[in-house]
Parts: C-alpha cells; sequence; structure tokens
DNA sequence: GGTCAAAATGATAGCGCTGTCATTAACAAG
DNA sequence: CTTGTTAATGACAGCGCTATCATTTTGACC
C-alpha cells in the first residue's frame, strides 16, 4: 500500500509536506540535529539549563523555536518516571467549595511546574475504584483525595501506587499518607454550644445525604442534648444541594412544626435557599429563623441579612494541600502528617 | 502471593537511586509471564478483549487481578500515539458556568473512556500560551477551549498539534475547527428588544470585564438606542463575578441615577447581587428595579423573586462539544463545523 | 607546561507499551 | 489430503525521551 495512514482525518488546512516538518511532531532530534548537539543536550537545556554552556543553550533555543518544538511528557515521563502531574479526585466540580479549593490546590502546583488532573467520584454510575484506576493508569506523581473513607479496593490500588497521598476535608489520626483536613465533630461540637449559648430552643437541620455533612449534624445533636435542647427537626436532601432544596428544606421543617428556632445547614447554598424562603414567606430572619450556614462561600458575607456560617479556609487548604504533596513528591521531610486548618464560626446577621 | 515488596509508605528517606517507587510496579511482562502468554495478548486482552480467546482472556484476567496490574498509559500513549486524554480550558473553574459545562463534558467523555484535563486560562500571571504548551506536551486527542479569540502563537501551537480543536461559548463562521456555542451579539439584541418591548425607558449594565459581556452589553446599548431607548448607566465590575460586586454595581448604578429600570448582568451571580442590594434597600422588584441576568445557573429559578435571565443550554453544550470532538478524533465525518446551541430568554419575577 | 578537578557533552540502553508483520492453529471446502 | 481462509498468538522494533556512565573540554593552580 503506497498510501501513508500517518493523519486518517482530513487536514482541511494543510496538507503535508507543506513547511519545514515533514509528517509528524517535532521531536528532540530534529531540534538536536539543527542545533548540531546531542540529544541528550538539547534534554538537558530544557530540564536543567544551569548544565549546559551559555552558546550551547543559545543554539538549542533558536533550534527550538524555529521547530516550534513541544516536549513530548508521555515519553519524557515514561523515561523518568516522573510526570509533574498530580490527580485529585473531588466529589463534584460543579460544587463552588471543592472547586475553589482545587483552583488553590492547583494553582500552586502549577507554579512549580505540576498539572493538576482531575476526577469527579460524584456519580454513582462511575465506582471510585475505576475512576481511581484510570487516574493512576496515567502515573501522577501524588493523589488528593477528598475524605478519608475509602474502599479496600481503593486503598489497596493507592498503596500499591506507591505515590504521595493526600486526603483533605477531614482529619483521621490514620491517614493513608497524609490529611490536611479539619473536624466535622469539633464543628458539630461548636455549633451546638454556639446554639444553645445564645438560647435557641428549637432547632431544625438541612443536610445533604453526605457522609460528612451527616457526621456534623449527628454531633451537633448529641451535644444540643446534652445542653438540654431537645425539640430537633432534621430534613435530609439528596446530594447536590441547591438553592431550591434549601427553601423546600425550610418549608418542610415549618411544615414539621418549627416554628421559630434556629436552622443549621450543611452547606451555604441550602442556607441560602432558607433564607430565601424565609423571605418569600415574611419571616423575619434573624428575629423568627435563624440561619446557619456551613463553608463561607463567597456570597456568604453579601445575602440580605448576611449569612453567619462555618468558614473553611479553602483556599488555605488547597495550597497547603499542595505543599505537602510537593514535599512528599521531593522527599523532603514533612513535620506533620496530619494538618488540622481548623475552622471558624462566622456570626453575621442570621443569627 | 509472591509479594517480594517491601512496605515502602513509611520511607520519605531513600535517596535518589533507591527506587521507593514505580521500580518494582507490574508491568505487561510479568503479567503476561503470570498468564503464560506474550505481552501482546495481554495488551489485546485490555484493549480488544474480542481478539482474544475466551480461555486466553480468563487466564489473563486472573493473572491481572493477582497482580493487581495498574495499566502504564504513558507507556501506551507514546507507542500508539493515542493517550485517550482530552484536554480543556476555561477561564475559571471556581465559575459554576464553566464549571457545569465541563462536567457534562467530562461526563459524556469518560464514558468512552477519556479522561479530560483541565486548565485554568483566568490568571493573568500565566500567558495562555505557555498553559496550552503544558497541555500539550501531554499530547491529547483533543481540545477544548473557550471562546474564539486566540493569540497567534497559541493559533500557531494548535495547529501545528494537529488534533481536533473546540471552540465553545462563542461561534464564529471560520472556527480553528469545531466551535460549539451561541451567538453573544444575537443575545445582545433579543435582550434589547425584549426590554424594549417591554417598555422599559432607563437601562443600567453591570458587566464583567470579559470580552464576550463587553460585546453583548455593547451590542444591547447599540440596539437599544434604535429603539430611543437612550438613558443608559453602565458600569463595569473586575473579573471574578461575585454577589458583592452585584450590589455594589447596583448601589452605583442608584447613586448615578438611575432611579427606576431595568439592569442586565452579565451574569446570575451579579444579578443576584442586584437583587439582593434592592432586597436591602427596600426597593420594589420589578416595580422599581427590573433584573435580568445571564446563564440561568440553578439558583436563578429560586431567588425571591426569581430571576428573569438568558438561558445557555450548559449540558447540551459540554455533551455536543465532547460529541463533536470524539467524533474528530475517531475521524468520523462531521455534519457542521459550527453548532449553534442558542440561547433563550427566560422570563420570571425580577422583570 | 603539566596536573587535576570541574564543567560540558555525548553514547548507550532502556522506560512499558503497541503497530506491524509473521507464524501457528483450526477448520471448512474442494 | 490439499488448499485456502480465518482466528489466535507471538517476535520484534520502535514511540521520544532521560538515567547512567564515559569522554572531552576547560581552566585554575603550581
Amino acid at each position: 500500500m503506497a498510501r501513508t495512514r500517518n493523519h486518517p482525518r482530513e487536514g482541511g488546512t494543510r496538507r503535508r509536506g507543506g513547511s519545514s516538518r515533514a509528517g509528524d511532531a517535532v521531536t528532540l532530534e530534529e531540534v538536536a540535529r539543527l542545533a548540531g548537539v546531542s540529544t541528550i543536550t538539547v534534554s538537558r537545556a530544557l530540564n536543567q539549563p544551569d548544565k549546559v554552556a551559555a552558546g550551547t543553550l543559545e543554539k538549542v533555543n533558536r533550534a527550538i523555536s524555529q521547530t516550534g518544538y513541544v516536549p513530548n511528557l508521555l515519553a519524557g515521563g515514561l523515561a523518568s518516571k516522573k510526570t509533574r502531574m498530580v490527580a485529585a479526585i473531588v466529589p463534584s466540580i460543579a460544587n463552588l467549595v471543592y472547586a475553589e479549593t482545587m483552583q488553590y490546590f492547583s494553582k500552586r502546583l502549577n507554579e512549580f511546574g505540576y498539572q493538576v488532573m482531575l476526577g469527579e467520584s460524584g456519580y454513582p454510575e462511575r465506582s471510585e475504584q475505576s475512576l481511581l484506576s484510570a487516574i493512576l493508569s496515567r502515573r501522577p506523581d501524588g493523589i488528593l483525595l477528598t475524605g478519608v473513607n475509602h474502599s479496600p479496593e481503593c486503598r489497596r490500588l493507592l498503596i500499591g501506587a506507591r505515590i504521595p497521598v493526600v486526603e483533605t476535608w477531614d482529619l483521621t489520626p490514620t491517614p493513608l499518607d497524609l490529611v490536611v483536613g479539619f473536624s466535622h465533630e469539633r464543628i458539630g461540637l461548636e455549633v451546638a454550644d454556639f446554639i444553645a449559648a445564645r438560647g435557641y430552643r428549637r432547632v431544625g437541620t438541612i443536610s445533604a445525604s453526605d457522609r460528612r455533612a451527616q457526621y456534623r449534624e449527628k454531633i451537633m445533636l448529641e451535644r444540643l442534648q446534652r445542653h438540654g435542647v431537645t425539640e430537633t427537626y432534621r430534613v435530609q436532601i439528596p446530594v447536590p444541594s441547591d438553592m431550591r432544596k434549601g427553601r423546600d428544606g425550610l418549608a418542610e421543617l415549618l411544615q414539621r412544626g418549627l416554628g421559630t428556632g434556629v436552622v443549621f445547614c450543611s452547606s451555604d447554598t441550602l442556607a441560602q435557599g432558607a433564607l430565601t424562603e424565609c423571605l418569600a414567606r415574611g419571616l423575619k430572619v434573624p428575629e423568627q429563623i435563624a440561619i446557619i450556614g456551613f463553608g463561607d462561600q463567597s456570597f456568604a458575607a453579601d445575602t440580605f441579612p448576611a449569612l453567619s456560617t462555618v468558614r473553611i479556609d479553602r483556599p488555605r487548604m488547597g495550597r497547603v494541600a499542595a505543599d505537602a504533596l510537593l514535599a512528599r513528591i521531593d522527599g523532603r521531610p514533612l513535620e506533620e502528617h496530619v494538618i488540622d486548618v481548623g475552622f471558624q464560626i462566622i456570626e453575621r446577621g442570621t443569627t
């Protein structure tokens, strides 16, 4: 067969043979030839420029820009066993609290030449294990996970991968490797104390059916009981949280008998929904219904009234997770394998 | 179970040379040996199971699960020149309209065995070119871009990469390759007509300093002029948009003299901020201030009053972009290279 | 000029997989 | 019993890069 089958998809713009470049992508070898050096020198010029003489460096750089060379990190990664890529698994990127954390995480990593590959574990159709497997196939240098609960198969895969792992959004004394997060238990306790201290006698909760949210709620309710607050109403909503569910949740609490009191929501979004429902019904906030959110998302300070909430320092969590991972990847010693970024109850207008 | 490996997880102390990782990763060869077949057969069992006899397949699968083999897609990609990875560049993942689109885009691609690598172009510190370059180094099989305006260097890189490209969130008769989006011009026109038809005589805008938002605003204002609506007030805010900026924007419009009228915001988030500011000031919506958002994000229907807005079908855009890319990657013919997913003005309670 | 260490560069051998044949097995038809 | 055809499997050569070690060049110093 005389046909070349290099590019089965039709180019549209230009056919082969046009410019200096024949058929395929430029390789190191081509650059080396043009610069009159060996391939390894070009490789060094790219990765350890200080190990190459200034004149050579210049020749190489000229050859690179002349050819429009773009390194092939697949080949590089295969040879060096370093992909300069880090994977991250979050429940959903369409949830701002995770997206924001990822933004800071990626940004930090980018500064050090790493790329982040994002995976969403939120789909029930796709097991976390198959996601993890797909991700590990690309040999990331490290991986970030959300939460500390993983199936035995996942743990096995992670251990087998022998790469640094950082778990986030939770805390555990026995991390797989590293954990950067905060204590949902302490949040539950402190929110309960906060509520009790302000004298609320009736408490409602709107919580997503999310392990961590449920845990905060459970702890809070238990503590509340100890404070003598026993009139509680619970509404559970399926993920993903949105304003509608917050509105509906509040409506249901009301219908169940919560006349006045405070409502603790498992996210600011739900809280904003609850707040809106109060508004729509003409209920005074916080006089009749007080509301506490979770997350301290950017909008929390700007609702009306401004939302009282639990602040999680997501930028810091993202950055600290990135730094910890980088340190482990570089083999630098780490002071702590368990990093608590804490939280803070922010009291604004809704309580 | 021939587990000869030790427990390196403690490590971090091992110096270079000491292959704390990867040195002992299971390879195809090991699986092949255990299954008593050649490596290529294992490869086929994985990638084209129908080309392998049932018995062999079973042997191989047993060997795979015994060894805990995880394929190395770097090696596979290098050899086959197919990475089963698609890159996507969005301005910001912490902006739900993009995050959501990406969610649907990724989901579709995942179903076909592709992984998405996300890049954010929003940082001024990092040029789009360097981002693109970093991404192309990983040899994605295709790439999604946000917008249709790219620097000459970026265009060169993209053309040089010789992979399918889909541009989104805009429309152009001359896409680099494919474009899946909607017309900002038509939105500007229709919103203007909508506003004029309802008899608003005073119009304010709160727009992010984003090329597409500015363009919609410009077109709208021009058309409005033709409708004889000339009392206009414009506020421009820096990205990223948030509720605070919407509130401040509305405050500024009011201060500049917009007594009553309609305000067109470049995003639902800004609109929600504007709405909240009205609420805080006791202004009646829509009687005194009418508000139109953009995007139709999930919360738009649930604000109080519910937000009138321009709906963009993000799930569809994500899916269509994925399908188009998949078709191009597989070399399947495409009916259209320019796909308009349209938009829709949704009238709710704020107008 | 000679010596030696450091700097600069290069040759070689893979990394773990798949494309491309070539080979063998299995089996129906002549 | 050929012959031809398809199914199943394998040998081998890379893909484009970097680790490793070898070699050459440079230059500081006596």
